[in-house]
DNA sequence: CGGTAGGTTCTTGCATGCAAGAGAAGCTAC
DNA sequence: GTAGCTTCTCTTGCATGCAAGAACCTACCG
């Protein structure tokens, strides 16, 4: 997507590398468990050690790698309790942007949310679940970056990142019937923050997430009895 | 609060520095623009500048501190806007907790908190705001806790720390009457999570924080007329 | 053939040296 | 006296070297 010999401001090395894993880890270019050796990875980016740790360092945070010292970094994928526990979290946000974008009254992107319906609507219609799939991405991004919290916005793409958010949808999305009744959740959704019916927004947002969750582990748990998400496509 | 000469166990160096300079940060040792060298730090804990840079990286993730390549690290305070944002996702989450124990049924933490709850009760009655500030903060620790939900518990302890929450409610605690108030709203959402009415709990939890936040900013504001929060005690 | 002990190699944690850049202080010219 | 330029210092960013420890592989012994 980008430029490689696109200069980054400040801290170029760092920043490179740190994009670069992540994406590597959340496109599933990384398996979880595979180790991330700081050497190979330096190497890999033709830079030192150093801002290869301080990229690590920063996804373990994000909680996209474990450093085991002295033994290795590995990725890390979250169990099966964890994405619950993400889940519940990433319904209260979701909700609390539908309330919030609400409360805001007509912003310019309620024409794009607005918009991203529309094409939903064709998508669904053709029977396009790939391009469903990205357009489910695209209004749920403007939804939390409409609310106007940058806080929000900051813990909600850390929870999506450990998720790996996009893939499991595209899973979820290829249960019958689920592609109809997500459109029709949106519309609902994007109804009531137009009447600026906060609350109703944020309740039919998180209905929303929750059947969205229920469509999602009920795709990934007849095929992985245990712990691993993330499963190869 | 801690014995210097504890031995950490795996990265040592690193996590003595983080949690120093975190807590001399959050307990306003470190003034809000003040610069942090990593020069002098590293003289300070006897280290070498790498576990400093590394500690003061996360604390940069963290928001408490803003790393600006080459001329310095500056200790961070949230801006107006940030603040009420963050209190905004405060509401929620907390609101998400007293949910997700209320579903819990009966355990164990909510035999804490009735306690914490009569000894609140005496420090009211007595007029001792600085222990009633303390069991505040407890209440709110045991809710989050006894949520079960790591990652609930993660985003909000992150949350916590960007606000310098305890400096800010003792504040509001000096207003009158709000001690008798913020006592009475605790035991309302005890008494609904023992019901197990986890939507009453909720939104009494989500009344709750709004409150103590109209108190807080209302304490704040007088003093500060722009964006300086953490004043000096 | 199985188990254990030793060594070897890999990993990250930390220390240190160098370089680039920002900012302030001082000097010069007007 | 003041504006502009130069220089100097202090900062972080990055590269590299060394050390401690963990895991694996191998050889040896029962």
């Amino acid at each position: 997507m980008q430029e490689p010999t696109e200069v980054v401001g400040r801290n170029g090395a760092q920043a490179r590398v740190l994009a670069g894993v992540r994406s590597a880890i959340i496109e599933g270019r990384h398996a979880p468990g595979e180790p991330l050796s700081e050497l190979a990875l330096a190497a890999e980016y033709d830079v030192s050690r150093t801002p290869v740790r301080e990229a690590l360092k920063q996804l373990q945070i994000e909680g996209l790698v474990e450093v085991r010292a002295r033994v290795g970094t590995f990725v890390r994928s979250p169990s099966r309790r964890e994405v619950v526990e993400l889940f519940e979290l990433k319904e209260m946000l979701e909700g609390m942007a539908a309330r919030l974008l609400a409360a805001r009254g007509p912003v310019p992107v309620l024409d794009e949310i607005e918009d991203n319906l529309e094409r939903s609507g064709r998508a669904v219609a053709q029977g396009d679940t790939e391009d469903y799939a990205r357009l489910v991405h695209g209004f749920h991004e403007l939804l939390v970056v409409g609310a106007d919290n940058s806080q929000l916005e900051s813990h909600y793409r850390t929870l999506m990142n450990q998720l790996a958010y996009h893939r499991l949808v595209s899973a979820s999305l290829t249960r019958p019937g689920r592609l109809g009744a997500s459109l029709a959740e949106h519309r609902n959704v994007l109804e009531l923050i137009q009447e600026k019916d906060g609350f109703g927004a944020e309740f039919a947002m998180r209905d929303h997430v929750r059947s969205s969750e229920r469509a999602t582990l009920a795709a990934d748990d007849p095929l992985a009895g245990g712990t691993p998400l993330r499963k190869e496509v």
